[in-house]
DNA sequence: CGCCATCGCATTGCGCACAATTTAATCGGA
DNA sequence: TCCGATTAAATTGTGCGCAATGCGATGGCG
């Protein structure tokens, strides 16, 4: 058997996710010469850039948009405060949420970041109106799959609860 | 000072990479419910759809497409035979490079794959014409940037040589 | 035949990504 | 006022992703 055309959609869905998956990893090694004396990472840069934007998130506000949870997000920013990047404290009127600042450091990386789009701007050999479209697509499908991922799965589909994860022995919170 | 307009390509340089990380993990969230119960992580479905695309490939060959290296799939692999869909063996005329075949539990999973890229389909809620057009257009920026990373930065830009790694203790390779 | 450059994979160490669990803080109602 | 539910981070364990190192296999050279 082995059918020959199992569906154009079909095979258009795992199509668009290797391609995606691929993309980023495309991106990544372009950005990751240019950050490496920097001492930043391809997270931590898209951090940066969620920070320029608006600075004194909470770590769920930045997480948000990256689709990234705090599990990622903690050992990530502790080590960016340590290379002196951001600044982390809790927020005085709830002490639950942490919230994180640019440092000196992060502001005065602002100026020169500019370099670092453009690179990929030249690699790509693509004109301004083809990526901002294809930035739109991207932008508008992931939307779409945050959205329905909030309504449960569209399809037939199940999601089974456990997967056997570990115990969590101990704890140690902010000192104070 | 803090200018308000940096440019607009340079916005879109930082605005892409952005969105394709974030797309990325979107994808994710919406194919793991779907291959947790079969057992498989998401990169280890792309290595199935390239192999039910070819079969018998060596992991050079696999990594190529995805951008990975054999640091990134060697293990993966392992795993992958260890759960019984695949089988990894030297290639006889060439002791040094390892061949990946599907093995009966990867043949047979081909017949009811479908199910996972329609969920895609359904909950992108965009038609056939807009994903295809999309999976273009990233397929193109990938291959573009694959090319000029051969060349070298396409900017003034250099590498670092070195980054401080590990020693390698120790070495075992196929018993024979 | 022996030397050496090159190629291809395995291994190691570090950082990212996620599910599950725990602790702490806040808020609502009895 | 006290109790339970909700919310926010942090922690732990597993797996992915990459740079650097090591070694066997191959092939060109004399």
């Amino acid at each position: 058997m082995a059918d020959s055309t199992p569906s154009p959609a079909l095979q258009l869905g795992n199509q668009l996710c290797f391609a995606v998956y691929a993309a980023t990893h495309a991106f990544t090694r372009v950005y990751k010469p240019l950050l490496e004396p920097l001492g930043l990472t391809y997270p931590q840069y898209l951090v940066l850039l969620l920070l320029w934007e608006r600075d004194d998130r909470s770590v769920k506000e930045l997480g948000e948009p990256l689709f990234l949870d705090s599990g990622t997000l903690t050992p990530l920013l502790k080590r960016m405060e340590a290379s002196g990047y951001v600044t982390r404290r809790r927020d005085p009127t709830d002490e639950r949420t942490v919230r994180v600042s640019l440092a000196a450091k992060g502001r005065a990386l602002r100026e020169k970041a500019p370099a670092i789009p453009e690179a990929l701007f030249c690699a790509s050999g693509l004109s301004v109106e083809q990526l901002a479209s294809l930035r739109r697509a991207i932008t508008e499908v992931s939307g779409r799959l945050r959205e329905s991922a909030k309504e449960g799965p569209a399809s037939p589909v199940r999601q089974k609860p456990s997967r056997g994860r570990a115990p969590a022995p101990a704890r140690m919170r902010r000192p104070r």
